[in-house]
Parts: structure tokens; C-alpha cells; sequence
DNA sequence: TAGATTGTTAATCGATTAACAATC
DNA sequence: TAGATTGTTAATCGATTAACAATC
């Protein structure tokens, strides 16, 4: 199956539709159309559609798609019928958030080991995993078969970082660095860098703003 | 100028060649190329050609862009030549986090109010700001002219959260709760949600892993 | 049966890339 | 002048949308 090469466009919205699958699950909301998604998602039925088309029939013709059933399917598409372990390098509060996180999630994505550059974090407690030394990183990787890596260092640390990452065999990183990384073609990254969403956030702000204009180029 | 309607990919563009031209800011290099550029990025010269263009002519015919004068020409398209003031509701560790963030922050986005639904959060210290009730929003975000709302509440309160920013006349949303949420067409929203990214990214993961494939439907 | 809705093909739309004249 | 590189037009590529037969 799975033949086609599936666009990355297509693999962004999955986790989208799981999340609104699941909102209706918890409604107790067995069936959902085409239709019913889009406008919820803001986004063409034939395009939803055509997307659930590329991994299978799952849906029934004058019915709608099963709710649970869809959910089971993505899940799958998305490999997230297996327990997927990570590491985070980067004791600060943003890795001590995503930590936190953690517990909530019932996607078997799990953290389940930090580290940290510095030595005053080694030792310390976060969300009941002890923050251990980047000299452990390989062995803890190997043991656990840890095959995602999330970085929440600072930037100038975060290229260091990843390639550590890449030499204990990561196969995905997700970084949350507002640096650009260079990885090697078979490791997956993906960028989680919220300033970029901040600062395109601002382009679409309206004009009336008092522009001081004090640009010192011309 | 600035006549036809720029794409969203264009934009979301405009960021990461920021990210790229600070950094050679930093290690001082005046003049860069699309070319160059384009192997930083692994994006298209004639792209990076191409985006810029939309906003002016920003570069010299066999020299390349000046990094400087590139740099504050981006700035001014992204309205990042005043100060734009944001708000955040959702004290906990990811709200802490990105106060935390801020003060490093060069790009003239500014946190300057935090607020919480929860009695217990309120009064407490983020980053030299107080946590303020939610009944202040109104009053605060008037005052202080903040045109921009971040969200970092459970998911189950972004959207009560959302309708409160829009009710006081935010522009901006950046939510980074997992939830889909409905706004009014002229309130921008962007979503930083982290687990979409940490899902999709599973997706690229080699197939090895040990599937156990314990799915109940079929 | 009539109404609803899928899966899919064909049409449209938009974004990326190639190519090149202009020019530094 | 020769080499480099932009800005921009035209060509290509890919993604979205419309339309509809199949069918529940």
C-alpha cells in the first residue's frame, strides 16, 4: 500500500483532523462528514477528503466516517500505535513545560529522558526524570530506544546539540531553538520556534500602529 | 507599493531569512547573495529573489543584498519598527517560559502583561511582572495599547480565552494550546501548538520500529 | 426509492523554478 | 571589459477545488 509519495502539506493536517476527531469522541459524537470537518477546520471537504484517500477507504458513502475508526487510522498513518520515546536536552522552563506536557498526552509520545549542557542541572528533578549529563546521552538513547530528540536549548547551543543527537542516531528532531540546523538528510526537523509564528503574527497587523520610522538606512 | 496580495507562504518566509541575515550580522559579513542564502536555507535563489522582490528592491545587481539594510528592510515589513505590545494568559510553566524568553528578545515584541484564570496564580512574579485576574484584561490591554494575545491555558480554556482577547480588541492571537479555535476573520490567529509538529514528525520516523500493532477496529 | 456523502478524476489555481536581460 | 547577481517574465510543477459516478 502507501505507494504514492505523500506531500508534506497532507501529513501536516493529520494531527489536525485527529485533534478535532477526538474533541468529537469526547462529545460522544459517533459519525462525522466531510462536510462537518471542513467547516470546523475552515478547510474544503473535497481537500479532506482526498487527503484520508491517500492511506485508505475510510469513510462510508452517504454515511460519513466512523469517528473512532478515523481515529484508530490516523493514529496508525501516524505511527502512533507504537510508544515513541524521546529525549530532551535543555532543563530550562521551556523543556521543564513540555515535561509537564507530557503527562497529559495519550498520543504514546513520551519523554522519558533530559539532559542538560550545565552542570548546577545535572541531578535536579523535573516531572520525576533527573536531568542527567550529555556524557550519558548515547548510552541512555541506545537503552531506551529513544528515537526523537527535542532541543530547548539557547540558540548559539542548539546546532551542538543536534549534531550529538544525530552521532546517537536520533531519527527526528524537533527544535524549539530560533536557529537554523543543519541535519543530515535521513534525520527528519522540524521546527517548533515560536518567534517565527510571532513575527509573521505581526506582518498581519493592522497599519494604524504609530510607525516611529526611525530607519537609519535608506 | 505594497499592491498585490502576498501570499502566506511568503510571509512565513520572511522570519527565517531574518534568523539567517542576524546571524551574519553577528559574525559581521556586509554582503550576501540569494545564492548563498539559498544553500543556508535550502530554499530556491530565485525564491529568495522572488519574495524580496514583492516588497522592493532591496538588492544590487551582481553584488548581492547588504545584510544591514536587508535586516531593517524585513523589520519594516514585519511592523517590526515600533513596539508591539503582547499580552499572556496562562501563568504556568510554557507562560513562564515565554516571559522568560522575551527579555532577550531584540525584535520589538514585548511582553508587557501577564493574566491567569486561577485565584492561586494571581499576585505572583513572572519575569518583573505581576499576574493579573482576567478582569483586568479589558483595562490593561487598552492602557498599554497591547495588539497582540498570547495563549498558553489547557485547551479546554483557549477558546474562553480567545473570545476575551478578541471581546478587548487584540489584532493578534498566537495560541499554543491543542485546540482549534474560531475567531472573527479580522483577528489574526496563529497556531504554535507543539504537538502538531511532535505528531507529524512521527509520521517521517523509519518504519522499523517494533509495531505492535494492537489496533481494535479493523 | 430519495438523499447524502464518499472516493476519484479532471479542471483550476497558485506557488516554485528556470531563464535571461539589465546592470553593478 | 568579464563575471556576478539581481529583478522579472515565462514555464513548470504541485496542490486545491469542482464535479460526479458509485453506493450507503
Amino acid at each position: 500500500m502507501k505507494s504514492a509519495k505523500i506531500s508534506e502539506a497532507v501529513v501536516r493536517r493529520l494531527p489536525i483532523y485527529l485533534q478535532v476527531l477526538n474533541e468529537l469522541h469526547i462529545r460522544e459524537i459517533q459519525t462525522v462528514s466531510s462536510q462537518e470537518l471542513g467547516v470546523k477546520l475552515d478547510l474544503n471537504p473535497a481537500q479532506i477528503r482526498k487527503d484520508l484517500a491517500y492511506f485508505g477507504e475510510f469513510g462510508r458513502k452517504g454515511i460519513g466516517y466512523d469517528v473512532l475508526y478515523l481515529i484508530e487510522k490516523i493514529r496508525q498513518i501516524l505511527k502512533l500505535n507504537q510508544t515513541i520515546k524521546v529525549a530532551l536536552v535543555g532543563a530550562g522552563n521551556l523543556g521543564r513545560a513540555l515535561c509537564n506536557y507530557n503527562k497529559y498526552s495519550k498520543d504514546n509520545m513520551q519523554i522519558t529522558a533530559v539532559f542538560d549542557v550545565h552542570p548546577e542541572k545535572i541531578g535536579t528533578d523535573i516531572n520525576n526524570l533527573v536531568v542527567q549529563p550529555m556524557s550519558e546521552l548515547e548510552k541512555v538513547v541506545a537503552e531506551q530506544k529513544i528515537r526523537i530528540g527535542i532541543i530547548t536549548v539557547p540558540a548559539h547551543e542548539a546546532q551542538n546539540v543536534a549534531n550529538q543527537f544525530i552521532t546517537v542516531g536520533v531519527e527526528g528532531i524537533l527544535n524549539f531553538a530560533p536557529a537554523i540546523l543543519r541535519v543530515p538528510d535521513e534525520v527528519r526537523i522540524h521546527n517548533a520556534d515560536f518567534t517565527r509564528e510571532l513575527l509573521s503574527l505581526a506582518y498581519y497587523l493592522n497599519h494604524e500602529g504609530d510607525v516611529s520610522d526611525d530607519s537609519a538606512v535608506d
